[in-house]
DNA sequence: TAATCGTGGCG
DNA sequence: TCGCCAAGATT
């Protein structure tokens, strides 16, 4: 499969996407604290939903230096929304261990022993900062390759394979322009359903294609379902005052500020605080590995009482972008509750 | 190894 | 409306 890299980057040339990340094709390397900042957003992320907060973050910060200085709980609230919170800890301790080296280290085996960096960041960041040859496999390229090449085993078993086959058309040069040429064909072209592949640059070399099966691989084994838990948040207002708290570090929602809650993520615990609750209609939300639906009690205080967890916050230092997104629906349900009231 | 970890968009 | 799944890493 000598002829796919060219064929791609041919394409490439015509028809990469315009991002704020990237650099136009053929304009070689790229600011190495971009690519990684945009890589460690783009995990599992889609392109629509990291554009603005990557926008953001640049504006505030920079450089890589400037964001190791940053104070932990703005990283936190400018992430609130884009998920995935561990990246957001990560993404920091990175920045930090980064400076403290004097810079990013430019070959693979280095970069994967970074905090937040794995196989695919540490293969993207050498390939598209440091034009090495490494080859990048995201779920992009696993679909374009498991076509390419025909593969019926189904994911996640595959990948190894896939893995394998990918590295096979990675050229010697260009290596970041092709990888990024990769993602973008299975972005536009080699979608999931219904994929152009009468538009496609590499139809001529794609084994699913001839076969008239390309819309049914990568085949996957069948996904466990998701349970459906119950929990309870906490919404305590005064005139001037709303309890929040910082989430535990690890685990669900990890170090993100959140309205008390319980029972939802194997914890249980009474109310914050001895109060009138009053229950309002349960907001619903969908993680990646079960469904929630969430109560919300509201106490409205004429001062603020002793409580047992979380601090009281000034209401015009709180802002609701900088809760993650269930919370964000919590306080949506509180909203109509308090306003003329 | 398999489970854990968010959210939004799209067909 | 709802299941799928996206530029994965960590433990």
């Amino acid at each position: 499969m000598r002829e796919v890299a060219p064929a791609l980057l041919a394409w490439y040339d015509r028809h990469a996407r315009s991002l704020p990340w990237r650099v136009p094709p053929g304009g070689g390397r790229a600011d190495p604290y971009r690519v990684w900042l945009s890589e460690i957003m783009l995990q599992q992320t889609t392109v629509a939903a990291v554009r603005a907060y990557f926008l953001r973050f640049t504006a505030l910060w920079p450089t890589v230096e400037a964001l190791a200085a940053a104070d932990d709980a703005q990283v936190m609230a400018e992430w609130a929304g884009l998920g995935y919170y561990a990246r957001a800890r990560n993404l920091l301790a990175c920045a930090r261990q980064v400076v403290a080296q004097g810079g990013f280290p430019q070959d693979r085996t280095a970069l994967m022993t970074l905090p937040g960096i794995g196989p695919y960041t540490s293969a993207a960041i050498a390939a598209i900062a440091f034009d090495q040859p490494e080859t990048v496999v995201d779920g992009n390229v696993e679909r374009v390759v498991a076509r390419l090449f025909a593969v019926e085993t189904p994911l996640p078993a595959a990948k190894p394979e896939l893995t394998r086959l990918a590295a096979t058309l990675t050229p010697q040069t260009r290596p970041g322009d092709f990888a990024q040429a990769m993602m973008d064909l299975g972005a536009t072209i080699c979608t999931p359903r219904n994929p152009a592949c009468a538009l496609c640059p590499l139809n001529a070399m794609c084994a699913a294609f001839r076969a008239g099966i390309a819309p049914e691989l990568p085949r996957r084994s069948p996904k466990p379902a998701k349970p459906q838990r119950i929990g309870t948040a906490w919404v305590a207002l005064t005139p001037d005052l709303i309890l929040l708290e910082r989430r535990p570090p690890k685990g669900l929602l990890g170090g993100t500020l959140a309205f008390p809650s319980t029972g939802w993520d194997n914890s249980d615990s009474p109310a914050p605080l001895m109060a009138e609750w009053q229950m309002l209609e349960p907001v619903e939300h969908v993680f990646t590995h079960f469904a929630l639906r969430l109560q919300v009690h509201l106490a409205l205080l004429p001062a603020p009482a002793n409580a047992a967890r979380g601090s009281w916050l000034p209401r015009p230092e709180f802002a609701s972008r900088d809760l993650p997104g269930l919370m964000r629906k919590v306080w949506a349900r509180v909203l109509p509750e308090i306003e003329g009231g």
